[in-house]
DNA sequence: CCTTTATTTAAACAAACGTTTGTATTATAT
DNA sequence: ATATAATACAAACGTTTGTTTAAATAAAGG
């Protein structure tokens, strides 16, 4: 047996972390336990051992990231808190969570997509969570997520935007630095990576111009809701 | 060999469409040339000789999808079209994309999320032609794509909302009308359900809506944007 | 009607799948 | 030092995978 190798991390981790990235890239169901056995460097026997096999993975880096995310949400403030600050708070913790947890953060967001028997239940308790959490919020800024067109549009909108701004992020900080051949338009995309770090001050400005876009795009598309239909009020 | 049923499509459209459904539900990895086929009603061998394989339904399905969708975009307006009318256009033209493919526009939006070798040039191509044809509408509402918090913001903005409604129907579509059992929060969306009619009324308000925020929101954030970072002008 | 082409089928193939098993090795407890 | 517990390993297991092959059947063309 090969001796322990004191600089890297346990087994345990190792697998969860190479199997986070590769879930992030590729889907769960296209990642095999001889690739993460691999790229962990472990034996696969161990994953069933850890983790009592490949769902076993999944479903621990899905309660992790789900559990801060869920934090992310509930520490924005409560019904005291003025809803543009609490609206600013909010996608400020939704953006540390992602730059701190990127990949178990994207590999939730995207398995939620699809029926993975063994996660199902999962997916459920998530969505009524999400609901309690941001109800107070929902409140505030005068959306009723009982009413199907302002949940269609406001439930989930902050942190998709978010998940898709981190997921564009992913691809471009996986593409090569340097394409050699025509500089053209097709460039573009690695001429702008080149020039751009997303430091904080990225994210300064990006929370800023979100929350923006948000807020005042609520309280007037609200109003003319209620106005234009008659709707808004509880019933 | 059974003869043919005339009340059937053609074996090469059962094939897609059985396979878009399955691919929606589980993602492609995980739904088998099998399955495809006894949905489908039709032999394993088939699937070959009419789509060269697994991947070449996949193929067919993104590429009808990604037709009709920057058709959508493309027919939204030109530079002469007032902005307003313009961002109504084009919720209104991707919210009927979505409505008469739900499917397989689902099945392209979550395929473009993970690393699938055969189609990979594909998403590429994809990111490169959105960015081209929405770059006059942009310029219109006063967003800089060559800003990469402009970017991360508004790139993709109206496609991953209207996307994430449609993601959230398909799941309350497939689920039970009725839940017998405890009649209590957990139901919320269930009786939502029972309620619901996805019908040109409710599209008509969500579309009214959606563009509200956006277009209030955006006409704000940027000029919020480009007083307080001295940001927004061309390069 | 006969020939050619197109479509469908059942069987086979090689590879891969996640899990299990028994053993070896290491770590811990006394 | 010995016994027990924990960890790691290689091999095996039964099943599944997508593709291919050869033959049968159906459809089209002359």
């Amino acid at each position: 047996m090969t001796p322990k190798n004191y600089s890297l991390p346990e087994p345990k981790s190792r697998i969860f972390n190479a199997a986070a990235a590769l879930f992030v890239n590729k889907g769960f169901e296209a990642v095999g336990v001889r690739e993460i056995a691999k790229e962990a460097k472990v034996n696969i026997a161990m994953i069933n051992y850890y983790f009592g096999g490949k769902v076993g993975i999944l479903r621990a880096i899905l309660e992790e990231a789900y559990q801060k995310y869920h934090q992310a949400q509930a520490s924005a403030g409560d019904d005291s808190t003025p809803p543009e600050e609490r609206a600013r708070n909010l996608v400020n913790n939704v953006v540390r969570f992602f730059r701190d947890n990127t990949e178990i953060a994207l590999v939730t967001f995207n398995t939620m997509l699809f029926d993975i028997p063994e996660i199902m239940s999962l997916r459920e308790k998530w969505g009524q969570m999400n609901f309690a959490v941001m109800g107070g919020f929902f409140s505030q800024i005068g959306v009723d997520l009982k009413d199907p067109v302002h949940n269609s549009v406001y439930n989930g909108f902050l942190g998709n935007m978010v998940k898709s701004h981190f997921q564009l992020r992913y691809f471009v900080d996986r593409m090569p630095a340097v394409v050699t051949g025509e500089n053209g338009p097709e460039n573009r995309e690695t001429n702008w990576k080149e020039q751009l770090s997303f430091d904080d001050a990225f994210y300064d400005r990006y929370i800023d111009l979100l929350v923006q876009q948000y807020f005042h795009g609520v309280i007037y598309a609200t109003q003319n809701d209620k106005m234009k239909y008659n709707r808004g009020e509880n019933k």
